[in-house]
DNA sequence: CATGAATGAGCTTTCATTCAT
DNA sequence: AATGAATGAAAGCTCATTCAT
């Protein structure tokens, strides 16, 4: 029993909070959710099975956290993103041709962000923390309205509060999507051997969520 | 041991496969997947264990089935809706309004396919027959496509092949919605004792999906 | 339902006890006893799972008459051997050596009859017939016994009731290097891999016995 | 829920798997293999099941390391016994007859271990760590070596290599003839109502194995 | 704080046997 | 006699969580 050093101060302990979450998405990244067991996340981040409990009250609640640290990451990238293109003058075609653009891209490369708010909208319901729960979400509402005004900005057509609910919808796109166009494994590999018959039900993700946020702006304004 | 009424004949067996999935689905409805146990639904359907997987070879499959026979009650009354309004001679914008609004209807009526569709999305990698998949995957994909065509009748502005794509959009809207507005229960309760911080988060599921499908074919035209 | 022509007479009743036989056989030589499902049997000899318990009260009966008949023709060949050999005169150690040789080939070619005996012997504890395996049991006794009397005669210096201990005695042998130089199929992998080590644990069957068969009879003598 | 001590240092988790072990071949002793599950074995040592699985990574892992445990504990006595017999000078035939005379004792005391060493045979192919079989069966590999190289020294007529021969011998004698010679139950229970008809089939294991053992070794010399 | 041994409910699936047809 | 649908006990194993050390 080698004792890994104590995290005492609250930065310590942030950030080994951090490690655990980089372990489990790293993990997640490869596996099914429900093949990550808490003892492997362990492992992989060299940590007893119990510390893991001292941060995380249960494994919900670690893929919870996850979540919310992805939907950070996503939102500081499309807000840096969103300054720019705020930026310099543009026609609303050219603008719109460009968010769609950078957003489907973001979601391209995320798609993990997507599949965890899909799992954890499953699996949320049981052993989590209500308080956590409440407050981690406030955190994403908030830069959530923040970035429905910043498209207020963006796109002139929109009106007060339009901004949040693009927002909702084109999260609503992209998880739709995902499940849409994102065949399970074993349809996958039918797919290969079957080409013709199961190619109509495969669609591109990003051409099709690219096509569907354009349509929607374009019928908004 | 009493022994259920056996059942002989071809149409007696499709009869009872019948019973199964309603069973289940009923489960379903008030619980969640991963709550359901196969055995669980043995006895609401007062058969043995061992009987159910007589007619399904897994617990995914079963549930895979049952998202098919749901899909088809979905097509079923989509289809003949719209017969229905495609004899009616109307505005394009009258079309759209009417077309929304019950394809809206039918969603908030069988959320539980929703749910059926997404749960299967991440269940049904394993224990299950690929030919089964690809068979009734099958039957799905030319519901689907003969839905397009009926779309493409309904709406002048629609070019060939945009009607499967349309489909596949509604689609989308509707499982992206589900989980966007859906909260879990913990986020749902907390809504109500704690009504201002949270209705940000608390979209309507069918006002938005109505909307989401009007812009959309507003866009589209 | 296609009901299978039903055997009426004795005679139409024991060959199709026979087929079962054969067809519980021809599975045994390709696969493990517990892979071996009642339903599997059926179904190779094109029969209803039923219609085995006609013919057989339990899986374990089955499995002993298994064992019965090919004891039985195992005493056929080897008695015919022995008639052979005791026709021509020969020098005892030539004796030997033949004996020895045509036995040892004889349990070669049936180490599935062997394999039966071995399973047999801890399965049966449960669901037999007790006038079935007193009655089949005898009959082994009594060719063994005659063999017994056969051997006595072959070598002149068994004295009277050596006979029948000498045919335990091969049997033992038989048995017990079955098991001996057999190696299950895990080491016989890791043998491949891995040759020094393990093949101080690798006898040659047929060697073996015919070696201890020899001893065993210049002991004796 | 009371949690029982835990084992926290090495010494004390071998301890703990001893305890299984011993545990387990308790059951052994008085059941059938099949009919001594995990959950008996757990409830008998006072664990839970699953910590029977730190301990031993599937059922048959377990009864495949009883079956060393048992194998080493018979060569400790043989080894004893053999050195004892070495020290004393003693004639050819006066050796023999001790020789097996204390082997067949061992045999008739530890008729676990043969059960044990012809079950594990059948068992061992599935859900089994490679690299434990390889190593334990390497142990016993040794010991066996050993054991041959003691019995050529002990018997002066053995050649090079023929002691390990001699006790591969001994192995196939003592398995052989537990199969030959005990019966099942039921046959045990008939030949006490039934006596004439079933004594050729009744062999006394002890006195068989002592004769074979002599009849080998006079062959042999 | 950190550890990791211990817990035990819980789950899917199999299959010998029965018996209504 | 033949069928095969129905039965249901049984069993191995996992894994989130706890808590003594």
């Amino acid at each position: 029993m080698t004792i890994k050093k104590r995290a005492i101060s609250e930065y310590q302990k942030l950030h080994r909070k951090q490690v655990i979450l980089e372990t489990a998405f790293n993990l997640f990244i490869h596996n099914e959710y429900q093949d990550i067991s808490m003892d492997l996340v362990a492992k992989k981040a060299k940590l007893a099975k119990g510390t893991l409990y001292l941060y995380f009250k249960s494994k919900e609640e670690l893929f919870f956290s996850l979540k919310i640290m992805e939907y950070h990451h996503w939102f500081d990238e499309i807000e840096k993103k969103i300054k720019n293109l705020s930026k310099r003058p543009a026609s609303k075609q050219e603008r719109i041709k460009k968010f769609s653009n950078f957003i489907t891209k973001s979601f391209e490369q995320r798609k993990n962000l997507i599949r965890l708010i899909i799992i954890v909208h499953h699996t949320l319901e049981k052993n989590i923390n209500e308080e956590l729960v409440l407050n981690l979400n406030q955190q994403i509402g908030n830069r959530l309205l923040q970035l429905g005004a910043q498209l207020e900005n963006l796109f002139s057509f929109l009106n007060p509060s339009d901004g949040a609910r693009l927002v909702f919808y084109i999260k609503t796109i992209a998880l739709g999507m995902y499940q849409v166009s994102e065949p399970v494994a074993v349809i996958r590999e039918m797919a290969n051997k079957n080409k013709k018959e199961l190619n109509i039900m495969m669609l591109d993700f990003k051409k099709e969520v690219q096509k569907m946020i354009e349509i929607l702006l374009n019928g908004w304004s």
